[in-house]
DNA sequence: GCGGAATATTCCTTGACAGGAATATTCTTT
DNA sequence: AAAGAATATTCCTGTCAAGGAATATTCCGC
């Protein structure tokens, strides 16, 4: 798993992009409007979002239009899956090392 | 989603203490020690980790033992599920805005 | 090719964060 | 209560990233 992609969307106003394209493919004018950025700070955003492999542009005319990629989102579930089961086996959280401890434990309980 | 799960993983040793977790939980010191990291360090990851929800502590004896909360993960799973479809039915990326764009070439086109 | 729109880049400043060292705190044991 | 183990916190420093302003670049229409 690729951290870059974490760290691309810990930005709140990344994540307000990446969620903005979820809608649909635009171009840098209209992210900035819609989330009320500036245009250079868009381009900057657009440029991480980019080096992350989240999204992808698309020379249009004038515009540069920006579309979302999936592969890193399908990436981020596929790594998901490894905890699913933490969650739907219900497994109880208390692993080996700590039945050891319980048994340090009792010890203890067993000197007093 | 809360951006700062993301955050919490963007560190790469944040994100080794996660996926360490996920086999069991551990101590502070030997989380330390599995990923050779100062003790100082660890804590203070621990605590980011834990601000974001995605750890919680279970005082055993002398020790704090760490243990995962799969609570974030799921809410992370959960966001994931609202970009799924873009991949499963195989969304053609252009959209609306790029359809209009593709008028305003064919009226280039039209003209020259 | 020129003017202008759309976007990208650079420079600067400021704030946040990671890492290390030292210290404080908490709990346990005796 | 004291000593020691395990962990947390603080202080400090260097680095990196975000935001703003200005500028550079690219591309289209004429």
């Amino acid at each position: 798993m690729n951290v870059m992609v974490f760290r691309a969307l810990a930005d709140p106003n990344r994540f307000g992009i990446v969620e903005l394209l979820k809608e649909g493919s635009l171009p840098v004018g209209i992210i900035a409007e819609r989330l009320e950025l500036s245009q250079p700070q868009t381009s900057k955003h657009l440029r991480v979002l980019a080096e992350a492999g989240l999204v992808q542009v698309e020379p249009s005319a004038n515009k540069r239009i920006y579309q979302l990629r999936t592969v890193p989102l399908q990436e981020l579930e596929t790594w998901l899956q490894t905890y699913r089961r933490m969650w739907e086996e219900k497994f109880d959280n208390l692993d080996d090392y700590l039945h050891q401890l319980q048994q340090v434990d009792n010890n203890k309980d067993h000197k007093e």
